[in-house]
DNA sequence: TTTATTTTTGGACAATGTCCAAAGATACTA
DNA sequence: TAGTATCTTTGGACATTGTCCAAAAATAAA
């Protein structure tokens, strides 16, 4: 069990299925592209990855783990509803990176029961964090103290939603448009869905978020006519 | 060209590929399997319907048609929020029916051009719609005056947004409640979305919808606990 | 009855994911 | 250093997939 030069290979094979799976889908590359591409045997990459589900299962691994830190900081206190949006911008990010396994998730979680499993897991987690996160809004003032529990609950329901599916519909709707432009995008759509139930106190944090997003789009366009 | 008795056969093999589809999943039946079902040969299921895209097409034309009033419906003049609502449980109704192909859409887009150049011009259509729809009820007083164009925009990008994905979701987060349970979760939070922006009058609208959902899960939990 | 058209039969084809035995390469041990 | 054990590569087999087609059979039209 020795973790050696011999690692390169695996890391070879995982590396190239991610870009080859994130352009063209992870249906639509065949184990024999992958091997062809990367000069080897199939038998060789299956020797690594014996199913092509293992491959699926590490990228799903690797998502998780860029996952991770930024959801645990939505357990701190005094967060802010700005950070709380900064934050959902890195996890874009990041699912952009592992994009293929969340435009194929309802395929791969109907197709791998072990896949459902392990989802439904983290997805009651996630839902724990995101509730609370979103409750200590309401107790620190940046949400309303009129906003009931039952709005909360679909607060959650709406920003889980479009964190999950965002990229399905992006892929479909705005295939040319550039990554940052569909992330703003998405971003905004999640600020304006919170935006209403806060409070002056907040809302000044969603504004501002949104001034940064915009901030960020002058910037892309400037080194863009360059 | 006649459409004699023989369109029995190719209706025949339609309905029930429909079924299989929608239970298991486009991808995950085969035209063997489809054919060994309907005590058919490979060849003969292959000739009415050449390929397996032929068949989706078709499936897709009819819950287009299916669709097709309730969208015109949205340019009637004095539409209220109530009815607005009530047409798109009848839509998310009909996307159940035909759910294999929302469950798949962005692989169908992916993998077949053609489908993404009609879909290209129908969302063109819908989303016109869906905001002409929106922007009648600011003029007919039932969103608030205050409301922006902008935030207009938002509301349509929303709606469409969980028009086209609520199935998606639903089908690893609510795999075991029923679909009327299911429907109702949906369309709930799209009135959730819609009702921070309503006037006193819209809210009455959205208020009176929300009262139905609930009636008929009474209703529902009655015939069922008979 | 003959002719033309539609439908069915049965199987071929290349590509897919998966699997495996044997050969080769590498590392460890006596 | 020689021998042994482990890891890696090779090359191909297998069943299944979507697609395609020629010939037989059934049906309709003349």
């Amino acid at each position: 069990m020795k973790e050696g030069k011999k690692n390169s290979t695996r890391e070879m094979i995982f590396v190239r299925a991610l870009e080859l799976f994130n352009k063209k889908g992870i249906e639509y590359i065949g184990i024999r592209e992958l091997a062809d591409d990367l000069d080897l045997h199939v038998g060789n990459v299956t020797y690594y990855f014996p199913r092509k589900e293992n491959l699926v299962e590490e990228i799903s691994l690797r998502l998780r783990k860029a996952n991770e830190h930024t959801f645990n900081a939505f357990g701190k206190a005094n967060l802010t509803l700005f950070d709380f949006l900064e934050s959902h911008k890195r996890v874009f990010q990041n699912q952009y990176q592992y994009r293929c396994l969340p435009l194929s998730f309802v395929q791969l979680l109907r197709n791998y029961p072990n896949f459902y499993r392990r989802y439904k897991l983290t997805e009651q987690e996630r839902w724990n964090s995101l509730r609370s996160a979103i409750l200590s809004f309401r107790q620190s003032g940046q949400l309303a103290t009129s906003v009931t529990d039952e709005e909360i609950g679909d607060l959650v329901s709406l920003c889980s939603f479009i964190s999950r599916l965002w990229l399905s519909e992006a892929s479909v709707s705005f295939r040319e448009k550039k990554i940052e432009w569909i992330i703003a995008h998405y971003l905004a759509l999640l600020a304006r869905v919170v935006e209403p139930h806060t409070s002056s106190k907040g809302k000044k944090e969603v504004v501002r978020f949104l001034a940064t997003l915009r901030q960020d789009e002058e910037r892309q366009k400037k080194s863009g006519a360059k």
